[in-house]
DNA sequence: AAACTTATTGCGAATCATTTGCAATAATTA
DNA sequence: TAATTATTGCAAATGATTCGCAATAAGTTT
């Protein structure tokens, strides 16, 4: 989309940070992934642009990011141990994740509005944020049933 | 409620499993607890009535019970990013979290049928389960604090 | 364009949450 | 009561993420 690209810019000319080709380049990727990858797949990616590219650089870049409302993460089930990331600029969306593959899909839904509605007058809470996450079976997976993975292995 | 005791111990010995006191006790706990312990939250509870519990006897017995689905967990938008485990009777059941007092609110929607049927038709996935979390300020620290926290005064 | 300032990087070690191997212990059964 | 073996506590291992620090490079000033 070329959005978080520019943002990220502007935001980090604002505060005296510097445009690095590691950060230019991780938010390249970010932008234009349509998937939700791990720090270290995000990593694997990046290193073909960049082999010295270290995780560490990922990780101080993406909680970056995550500090800007840039990006958002979490942790699905069983995979209790590893954040996922993605471009949080198109706002506000939820996901499902293929139990077989894996693979990650966002969706939108005009009944998350009800329901925080429903809840706050429920509870008297003041509800800022929050998601759905939802687990199945993909339509593809559905069809063949076979377990293939996110392909990150290079080239 | 002494459901999770029972349930547990029967299918204890359905495997050839042994009630041990560590076990009674980590049952008994979760199951009168109202809230969404850590394993590290529980194995400081527990360790008022057995001081030398054990931590991998706390996850081993957490792990045991999720296996069973007798216990759900899942990882909150928290700084420490560990998991928090609550009894999983009343079966389907969403989170609100109060990010100012990290309290854990237990809710209930007829909505959430309607958001999986919507996403299943738009994407021909199935979908088998799911879950939602919310955050905000609960009533309480609305009312003390207004979110004067650290950083999240949004609104 | 060279010199300068300091934010950022890569690296290795540290930390945090969770898991695992194993010898000692204790719950069940005979 | 003894025999069998599931379970425990401990310590060490693992996997994900963070941190300290010296070297590097982005942006600025001369």
């Amino acid at each position: 989309m070329g959005e978080l690209i520019n943002v990220a810019q502007e935001r980090l000319r604002a505060q005296g940070g510097r445009m690095t080709i590691q950060r230019r380049l991780l938010f390249s990727i970010l932008d234009s992934l349509g998937e939700h990858p791990t720090a270290e797949e995000l990593l694997l990616l990046a290193r073909k642009q960049d082999p010295d590219l270290n995780l560490s650089t990922v990780y101080r870049t993406l909680r970056w990011l995550e500090a800007e409302s840039l990006v958002s993460s979490r942790v699905f089930a069983e995979e209790r141990r590893q954040e996922r990331f993605d471009a949080a600029l198109p706002s506000e969306h939820h996901h499902f994740m293929c139990t077989n593959c894996k693979d990650v899909i966002e969706f939108d839904t005009d009944l998350f509005g009800a329901i925080k509605g429903q809840f706050q007058e429920l509870s008297g809470a003041k509800v800022e944020t929050g998601s759905i996450v939802l687990y199945g079976l993909c339509s593809k997976c559905r069809q063949t049933k076979n377990g293939n993975n996110l392909n990150l292995e290079t080239e």
